[in-house]
DNA sequence: CCGAGGCATCGACGGATGTCAATGTCCGGG
DNA sequence: CCCGGACATTGACATCCGTCGATGCCTCGG
């Protein structure tokens, strides 16, 4: 298997609070955390979610103000932490929120 | 002023979805989910948690399997980050959880 | 008063990461 | 059939980040 493209599971089940995270948890919520530490990629997510919950790389690149290549590179890591979609219709890319993927994370990180 | 020290504020609004986040709310947003980019932190805040919301770094050091410096610079980014307060009381540093904090970010990345 | 121990800081080093220009790939229109 | 445009990939580069050992500071006990 190679490091790179693996869509992960968006995350599942990790108390935080309660009770302490094992290192291979921890790991796995690190790394879906990672992909949202980033001013640029909150704002992709954002202008998606405000785009109708959906947008192509052409809609995205001018409100960042970055190159294309960058935009792509960003909106990969958000697909592959399994917080975004893409589907290819004709020439351009959509990118989609998953749906229940930032409400997950957001119960793992608050647990009750 | 130095680059090093500012308690910042935890997250307070940023609509995430429904408008774009501006550049600087982006930047802003980001510092504070990056301190929690990072197994280990993760692995502090959960061990904290669960040990009456209160711990020392001796209490720290063994369970991570880190080193006492590593230690005390991932507590202090999530300090930074306004996640955690530190109290020192005779010779020991005690770590706690910031109250609200988690449960403010985890608002602001899934607003309903 | 002095030594021990808990913790923060410093300096250094290797690996990860964000960015871009250049290039490759695929689809649709003329 | 071929050209243009949208997007992904590659390679390179600068910077940031996690980690450690060494060291300094501060507090308590003797």
């Amino acid at each position: 298997m190679t490091t790179a493209t693996e869509p992960t599971q968006a995350v599942c089940c990790s108390p935080l609070q309660g009770a302490p995270l094992s290192a291979e948890d921890a790991q796995t919520l690190a790394r879906t955390v990672k992909a949202l530490a980033d001013p640029t990629r909150l704002r992709l997510v954002s202008l998606v979610a405000a785009h109708g919950g959906e947008a192509c790389v052409c809609d995205l690149t001018e409100p960042v103000g970055l190159s294309q290549p960058t935009v792509s590179h960003h909106l990969k890591v958000l697909v592959d932490a399994g917080l975004m979609t893409r589907d290819k219709r004709g020439v351009w890319a959509y990118y989609a929120l998953v749906p229940g993927a930032l409400a997950d994370l957001a119960r793992v990180l608050s647990t009750p």
